[in-house]
DNA sequence: CCGTCATTCATACGTTCGTTTGAATCATAC
DNA sequence: GTATGATTCAAACGAACGTATGAATGACGG
């Protein structure tokens, strides 16, 4: 238990600030003071602000890359042809599962994803990228083997309503209570069955 | 046509802006350079820029209510059990309708609904709300009706699943040009298919 | 023509922003 | 213990922010 450096705590500090209020709507001062650090701790680590945002961005990102990447790489072991139902679980899955570690944490990064998802521009338009785009393409790569009769443009669609529902999901666990019924277990099933469903729905044509 | 009064043209430019950047990352001044009004103009015409931002949010997602409503109550006077499909299209489809008059226009909209459904403190938690609470009561009850099998919580899951859908949909229309093969309408029809489908899948339980 | 009201204008105020700087502090190895 | 490199600190910078003010300008009925 080594005490966390500042590097780390301002991290976590960003990550909840700009979960919370935006990019332009956290200021370093904020992050810093709620970091326990002074003010110029982040140009000494980051650089800047923007270079902060996209550190933060890649820590969350990274290991839910990593668990999409690897899951699709053991379904894939198994049989060249999986189901649909395995393809969405192995993809939105580790959304839930990485977002659902601390209470609150979850709802933090579902909120940075959300905000990622729907910032045309900000700060963040050059991303590492790589890895991301990598991951995702093999799995279109899949779906595509699964569901042949969807065109190309009708599956990136449907691709990225995983992401939404996803992302969208604990969005307000953290406005007031969350709902008494809800777990985020019973959340991960939810979305796996309701994405499933909406997967295999038949193309639609054009 | 008369020539459009500096009201109406701050909020066109206050609803760009507020989409594109977010409402700390568009000060006054950017927005009243993009209307060709003077700084002073926001707050003489609504007072504050928080004020604005309501506005703007008021003057976007009241047709969108309208029409929801509508559809609604034409579905209930045809059968008091409307199919899952018709409560989708009813639902989901202002949400396509009202954002996609000019092809700029409707990824603005979307994008700012996104920010909504994003933000959970930002400066507008005390909407005008009694419309919209309504409207998505109703929903609420229609879609319990038809789905006697699914919790309120798995419900709520879901409906909430509709409005990411429908509004992460659009957002990269503006990021680069929109993916070739995708027309407006074409994306209304693959929502209200994956959403119905997506709607109609068996309860998960808990 | 003039008075009245609504709107627009230039300008200023105080605050907060992101960033930079140079000195102070700490850890570690010699 | 002292030198060295990494880190933290208080302080300051100019720029941009939201807002307020009082004078100018416009439209219009008397």
């Amino acid at each position: 238990m080594t005490p966390p450096d500042t590097r780390t705590q301002l991290l976590d500090a960003a990550e909840h600030l700009f979960a919370e209020r935006g990019f332009h709507g956290a200021s370093i001062r904020a992050i810093t003071d709620l970091a326990g650090a002074n003010l110029a701790a982040v140009g000494y680590h980051f650089g800047s602000k923007a270079q902060l945002l996209t550190a933060v961005v890649l820590r969350v990102v990274e290991p839910i890359n990593a668990a999409q990447s690897a899951g699709l790489d053991k379904l894939l072991a198994r049989t060249p042809d999986p189901e649909v139902t395995e393809l969405v679980e192995a993809f939105a899955g580790p959304l839930f599962d990485e977002m659902a570690t601390a209470d609150e944490g979850g709802a933090r990064k579902s909120r940075l994803i959300m905000r990622i998802l729907g910032d045309p521009a900000e700060e963040m338009r050059e991303w590492p990228g790589p890895a991301e785009d990598t991951v995702r393409d093999r799995y279109l790569a899949a779906f595509a083997h699964a569901l042949p009769a969807l065109s190309a443009n009708e599956l990136w669609f449907r691709i990225r309503g995983i992401l939404a529902v996803a992302a969208v999901d604990r969005v307000d666990v953290h406005n007031g209570q969350p709902p008494p019924g809800r777990s985020s277990a019973a959340a991960r099933r939810w979305a796996i069955t309701f994405l499933t469903a909406a997967m295999s729905a038949p193309p639609t044509g054009t």
